[in-house]
DNA sequence: CCAAAATTTTGGAACGTTCCAACTTTGCCC
DNA sequence: GGGCAAAGTTGGAACGTTCCAAAATTTTGG
């Protein structure tokens, strides 16, 4: 036969089903001589709850649901370690699906995830947009994290990329540079927003005659195609600005193809740092997300919905951190009489 | 009021419970009338299944749980897409679950999945190791990826590593060496069998009065330490065979702050071909462990037993494949006269 | 147009748990 | 030692679905 149940082991207990329930649920209106006697029954039978059966008569299954978009990016493991940190501390339990960077995939996991009537839903970086967020979001607690959004209904986290580009170029000002390059990464949202930092803050500094951006993307590809159309330009900037650090990735391997060397010739910035930024030999200075707190923040959104009954939606943006590594220094003389 | 049911469902379109049941589990039995009635009614609430009176009924989940036991590693999410290829296909799901590797973790999360009633459980190498699968294994089809086992009642999925260094000490005596050391990963499973092919490797080529073979880890940290072991002994090596990437990225660290080239001065192997491997400037020679694959068949071996009726325990070890990068080289001149 | 066959639809039981109100037992106090 | 409160225990209803046997409807064929 199957898994034992409840009645199995008040049976063996000798007692009735709601008492085995009391005990399983460490109730302590229960006498020890009967505690004793249902764990004993319990653990003879080798009884394990039925999730299913609790989740249909409590009305809730006490898990959150997460809907992981890319298990290949290191990133969001640690938005992941965040959300796990909340949530069993709160005494619920996580569980993850993974979209793949699909949109139909997306779907069908986070269908997954309702079905399975989780009372909260986590979904990081949907590519599916916040849009297709609404209509879970009107069922359960739902917290988009990585894509700031002005749609009802729902929360998102996200680091300020703004702030986090204008450190950047504040870093590189601060080191004496003037021509800063900017390789973006495409018409993505936090994309747009980090490239509207690096532009205020080239104005701020009174740079605005250096400005100069071109088109890339979140890849190593973009960051490669990027390089080379500011090496094919008639100046080379003295430092690049790139819009996540596995775009930077490909610039530095151009430019150790091109035998440039960085920094000397020229600084190279990156975002996110993930661990390719820490990589061997040459540090990649770069922008920190604050990914634990942004998943503890995520978890904590929902248990505001579900516990203290909050319904006004929340946007939270979390400051971002410059990390300075070696792939950043003073501009060589060389290239600023150049100009 | 929260979720509609079935009965909602029934109401709106004039229809009884049961042929809306029907028609959600796409019968064929259903008239073309009716099924429109229904799900445009089903549309209208917005109804969505609930997985939980589905598994209690059905007394199966239709998923399949996997807890992956280290999210920041990004080896395991490639034998997740091999995993969730096999097991979409089959017309189940995947819910995972992490144990973070801490071994009370493990156990949660494994438990977690136990009691959501998934239908076969896949272990990503659990530190937990493979004893603790033996009770899970009791009720429901179990695979351990990563840990050969003789542990009977569930099965596992590994890659050959003995062959695997086998292959690196082949490769490496190719290219003209002789003196090759090793790294090790430490007392874990795979680390061992590793070790034990570097050995028959080098036996095998009458090497064996050149084995070397030092304690490591399967960290940066421990191929820091073993590398700067080697450094201090009398004679170099032309060659490190190191446990892991990982492990092997710690070694090249040290090298670079010592000023030493590779592979000029000396060669160096990992083992896993993760991403740090592909790392900029230099590739490094490694590994590769057929990770898809691993997935795909671990699925595999759930569905022989949960379809086909397999009841015997299988453990299947795949092959794995020699990457040779930029890490390594013909041993110089110098190094083997100093011998 | 009728009977038989085929197709479509239906209500009730079951799944394993929690909740609740009610029942039984124990302990306490005068 | 009797009464009362507190503590401990209990059975039945409910949760939302699937399964099943049976009922209702439609189609077929002579």
């Amino acid at each position: 036969m199957g898994h034992p149940t409840i009645l199995d082991v008040a049976a063996e207990a000798g007692v009735s089903k709601s008492l085995v329930s009391l005990v399983m649920r460490d109730s302590d209106r229960v006498s020890s001589t009967s505690r004793d006697a249902v764990l004993d029954a319990a653990k003879k039978l080798g009884y394990r709850p039925n999730a299913a059966a609790r989740t249909m008569v409590r009305k809730r299954s006490l898990a959150i649901g997460v809907m992981v978009s890319d298990l290949h990016n290191p990133f969001y493991a640690e938005v992941i370690d965040g959300i796990y940190a909340a949530v069993t501390e709160a005494g619920y339990q996580v569980i993850l699906t993974t979209g793949n960077r699909a949109q139909e995939k997306e779907t069908l996991a986070v269908a997954t995830l309702l079905e399975m009537r989780v009372d909260g839903l986590i979904l990081t970086s949907p590519v599916m947009g916040g849009e297709a967020a609404v209509e879970p979001s009107l069922i359960v607690p739902t917290v988009i994290i990585g894509q700031a959004t002005r749609a009802k209904g729902f929360d998102s986290v996200t680091n300020d990329d703004r702030h986090g580009s204008e450190m950047v170029v504040d870093h590189l000002v601060e080191l004496g540079h003037r021509h800063i390059a900017h390789i973006d990464g495409g018409a993505h949202g936090s994309a747009k927003s980090r490239r509207t930092g690096y532009f205020k803050a080239m104005r701020r500094h009174g740079l605005e005659d250096e400005i100069q951006a071109v088109r890339g993307s979140f890849t190593e590809e973009g960051g490669r195609s990027g390089i080379l159309q500011l090496l094919s330009g008639p100046v080379l900037p003295s430092a690049v600005f790139v819009a996540n650090d596995l775009a930077a990735i490909g610039v530095l391997r151009v430019l150790d193809a091109e035998g440039l060397s960085v920094p000397r010739d020229i600084s190279v910035v990156g975002y996110d740092n993930t661990t390719l930024a820490v990589s061997r030999r040459l540090g990649l200075t770069t922008v920190d997300q604050p990914r634990f707190d942004m998943g503890r923040v995520s978890a904590e959104l929902i248990f505001q919905r579900l516990v203290e009954g909050r319904v006004t939606a929340r946007n939270v943006v979390l400051e971002p951190k410059l990390v300075v590594r070696e792939s950043t220094g003073p501009p060589s003389f060389q290239k600023n009489q150049s100009e």
